[in-house]
DNA sequence: GCGGATCAC
DNA sequence: TATGGTGATCCGC
């Protein structure tokens, strides 16, 4: 009877807050009389008191009237739906249900572990004086766990432990420690190896296996090969001394004393330490020390709870099903310290099946429970009676997720871990609402995601930055650029474009933020790596004819690794520096920083660098004949002049190093590469560092430009182009090393000629290019770039910066807006001249015909940004 | 590709 | 005083 309250542990309780579900869910809460804790009216008052009136709890209340919507509209269309329709669908559903009926798997058997109460139990293994105390791992704002006594106070995880403080006065928070919930765990998944070594671990408390093989293994297992020796761990001693703990009958209590003495007292029924539901004849044999296992699925279970609870002091709980959706639920079933397993037979299943809610099931969350309640659904029996209205009412997605739970159907092998699809760093944090502020800490957790991105050797093409403000209203803007990123300063330069965009939108007001948050995505495949690689080899092989323009996309340089760590030169982090209040001055705060480096960038930045030359060009050619123009090889503003003599400065930047009305131009060169070669190795190499030491002020810019015709017929010399893929590496790591640094970098940059047409077909024929022509440029800056796009100054010396900053540019179609009050991008926000939209709010929608999704069908909201468009060029300037 | 939403842990 | 962080996926644009 009272098992079923332990069921209400679940981790689905856990994460849930709004408030409703949490009066139903209270409702497990119920004591016995005379008991220590809280009824659950008391229970629901105290966090009522406690939430209502908050900002947090009016967007509870907001969400909740969007999900009212989404029902709203989906009993309307299902007011529509006719009995034709109706017994259509059914035929259809159910010519599907069949087939999955006979391709029912029942061979398999999974096991799913979860750790009882895991970050509270360490504690408490840890630390005797939580024993018998009811206690949570987390803090004051966000609990992550709590203890089996602290539960019968109402206090859960994903609650704020300032509600849960008043719920449970005596209640002892306790700070995670991760690295220690870390060390545990890998104890425990060294036991699960035994059993399967593909176990496929969800979090640090919680596994999947898969024990078919080693049930068919076992079977011709001698016995010692089962047994193991009971130890008494020392959590035991200090519980009850004279206990007797070599029974086995004595094992669920006498070892891990701490969490069971705060079960209800219920489960732990004396004789029967490990709750099981059924009649397993081979049970543990105990013998003086030692305790022998069975060979069936249940006798392993237990021996792995057993042999974890030896190692760790802790308990487990378990679930055995021919699947891994019946497993979690299986697990759950008997928790804490329990195990259940549903045999494998259709008949089993379906009888468990049965009555089970679907909110049991991993994947049905809060929202589509509350959605097909409205249905009438809350059991699997009545999922699978609505299945034809279901398939019309909702994706095909969801309705197959919905048919195979309700035939109790599930995944039966593990999948193994696939690559990793983002990465983010995100923060919460008091009221940031200065402009300045929400930069720096944007440029914080740029640093800090590219650390992690670095670990893992990762690079993508989307960043995403998340926003939430004070209201808990959250967005997302993303920006995906042509090439990937990886250092703190290629996704600074996006994140701080999107971050801009939302700040200037909401011009004047601030943007008073409590959450910030950095995503990269879009990391290349294998199978994209591979084509890099192959496209590179290709490039540079020699007499390579067939060299097409996408064979081009070159593997960007992996300079990252000889960057210095943005973060070491920040003594202090930006939430430090809050703290301390020490307000530093606004260049501090916020600045484009310079990258003290100089990098050589090969390839990419070729494509993309070209990408924004042609379209530039047609900006250029759009914006009439007598314009300033910006060379894109010397990248000098050329003032009023004509097309035909700009293009005739661009022709002579490429012919030769000395450039009419540029006198700042240090060299264009088009040098052979021996004269290169030999003039850099004698003055170059030095003078550059030389020059970034003392005459920073200076600008010095050098272009080569490689065309890739010439680069092939060049190829004679191969060590002219062999390697070009790992010439910025070796250059960077000695940058300013010594003298044969920039030796190195000349001489493999042969020299070429790029003509540049501003002749209408020209630029018609490189827009319509998807792949731009392989040109392949290559810049280095000492000081200053100039955006071919926005035609500012770029403070940075590093070209992928440099391209991603021009990727951005044209991303966020900012041109017009740069042109106009010259302000670059890397400086402080400007004083946007937009009216503030109705960015961010609500609006209606009508009902689509389309057949629905679960998600979003029946959304009741929808944003828009009406003065805030993804430019294209185009539109532009138009 | 983007943005909002949902879900799990 | 005070309601998390990370990753994945889906769906409609």
């Amino acid at each position: 009877m009272d098992s079923t309250k332990e069921k209400s542990d679940s981790a689905k309780e856990k994460s849930d807050n709004c408030k409703d579900d949490l009066l139903l869910r209270m409702g497990l809460n119920d004591n016995k009389a005379g008991m220590e804790g809280l009824d659950k009216e008391k229970i629901n008052k105290i966090i009522m008191e406690a939430t209502k009136g908050s900002r947090f709890y009016g967007n509870e209340l907001k969400k909740e009237k969007q999900i009212n919507q989404r029902i709203e509209n989906m009993l309307q269309q299902k007011a529509q739906i006719t009995s034709q329709q109706l017994r259509k669908a059914q035929l259809q559903v159910d010519r599907f249900a069949m087939e999955l009926e006979q391709s029912r798997d029942l061979n398999s058997t999974i096991v799913h572990i979860d750790m009882d109460a895991f970050y509270a139990a360490v504690e408490m293994r840890d630390n005797p004086e939580l024993k018998d105390r009811p206690i949570a791992v987390g803090s004051m704002s966000m609990l992550s766990t709590s203890n089996y006594h602290a539960r019968r106070f109402g206090v859960r995880a994903a609650m704020p432990g300032f509600i849960a403080k008043r719920l449970c006065p005596q209640l002892i928070i306790v700070p995670p420690n991760f690295d220690k919930y870390q060390a545990v765990s890998r104890e425990v998944k060294e036991i699960l190896t035994d059993y399967d070594p593909n176990f496929m671990a969800m979090s640090l408390d919680e596994a999947y296996l898969n024990i078919t093989k080693h049930l068919e293994e076992r079977k011709n297992w001698p016995e010692d090969k089962r047994k193991y020796f009971i130890t008494a761990g020392t959590s035991l001693e200090n519980d009850n001394p004279g206990k007797e703990v070599n029974k086995l009958s004595e094992l669920g209590r006498s070892i891990s004393p701490l969490l069971f003495e705060d079960s209800p007292p219920e489960l732990q029924s004396p004789g029967n330490p490990f709750q099981v539901n059924s009649e397993e004849p081979n049970n543990p044999q105990t013998h003086q020390n030692s305790v022998v296992f069975g060979t069936s699925a249940e006798e392993v279970v237990k021996e792995i709870r057993f042999r974890v609870e030896q190692k760790t002091a802790l308990t487990a709980s378990a679930g055995i099903a021919p699947n891994t959706m019946l497993a979690k639920v299986c697990s759950d079933k008997n928790k804490p310290n329990g195990q259940y397993q549903i045999l494998p037979n259709r008949q089993a299943v379906m009888d468990f099946i049965k009555d089970l809610p679907i909110r049991k099931v991993s994947g049905i969350g809060k929202v589509t429970e509350k959605m097909l309640k409205a249905l009438g659904i809350i059991t699997c029996t009545e999922l699978y009676q609505q299945r034809a209205l279901l398939s019309l009412l909702f994706s095909e997605t969801s309705w197959h997720h919905f048919l195979h739970i309700s035939l109790g159907l599930g995944s039966t092998h593990l999948a193994r871990d696939g690559e990793r699809k983002s990465r983010s760093v995100e923060r919460t944090f008091s009221e940031i609402s200065k402009a300045e502020e929400q930069y720096s800490l944007c440029q914080e957790l740029c640093s800090e995601l590219a650390q992690d991105l670095q670990k893992e050797g990762l690079k993508g093409r989307t960043v995403t930055i998340k926003l939430k403000n004070v209201n808990f209203e959250v967005k997302t803007r993303a920006s995906t650029v042509s090439a990937v990123v990886s250092t703190a300063e290629e996704i600074f330069v996006i994140a701080k474009e999107l971050l801009r965009t939302e700040i200037d939108a909401d011009f004047p007001h601030p943007l008073r933020l409590r959450l910030m948050g950095v995503r990269l995505s879009g990391f290349p495949n294998e199978e994209e790596k591979k084509h890099q690689q192959r496209s590179i080899i290709g490039f540079l092989q020699p007499g390579n004819q067939a060299l097409s323009a996408t064979s081009c996309i070159l593997e960007k340089t992996d300079k990252d690794q000889f960057l210095k760590p943005a973060q070491t030169s920040h003594k202090k982090s930006f939430f430090d520096k809050k703290r301390s209040e020490r307000k530093a001055s606004p260049q501090d705060t916020f600045t484009c920083e310079t990258v003290n480096k100089q990098s050589l960038q090969t390839s990419q930045s070729f494509q993309v660098l070209n990408k924004k030359m042609s379209e530039n060009l047609e900006v250029v050619e759009k914006s009439h004949n007598c314009q300033t123009f910006t060379c894109p090889v010397c990248f000098r503003e050329q003032g009023s002049i004509s097309l035909e003599a700009f293009n005739k400065h661009v022709d002579a930047c490429l012919d030769g190093p000395s450039i009419s009305g540029n006198p700042k131009m240090s060299s264009c060169s088009h040098a052979s590469s021996a004269e290169v070669n030999e003039k850099e190795n004698v003055y170059g190499s030095v003078s550059l560092c030389e020059k970034r030491g003392y005459e920073t002020h200076q600008k010095n810019t050098e272009i080569m430009s490689v065309d890739p015709v010439e680069l092939v017929e060049t190829t004679g010399k191969p060590s002219n182009t062999d390697d070009i893929g790992v010439l910025s590496n070796k250059l960077s790591e000695e940058e300013c090393s010594g003298p044969s640094s920039k030796s190195f970098n000349m001489e493999h940059c042969p020299q070429n000629s790029c003509t540049v047409s501003l002749e209408n077909e020209d630029v018609g024929s490189l827009r319509r290019q998807e792949s731009p022509q392989p040109n392949l440029y290559e810049v280095i800056s000492d000081q200053v770039l100039v955006c071919p796009v926005c035609n500012l100054e770029q403070k940075t010396s590093d070209l992928t910066l440099f391209n991603v900053h021009v990727d951005v540019c044209l991303n966020k179609g900012i041109i017009q807006e740069l042109r106009e009050d010259k302000i670059n991008p890397c400086n402080q926000p400007k004083e946007s001249t937009k009216s503030t939209d109705n960015l961010g709010k609500v609006q209606k929608t009508g009902n689509k015909a389309k057949r629905p999704g679960l998600m979003t069908k029946y959304s009741a909201s929808k944003k828009t940004r009406p003065n805030n468009p993804r430019h294209t060029l185009d539109v532009f300037f138009k």
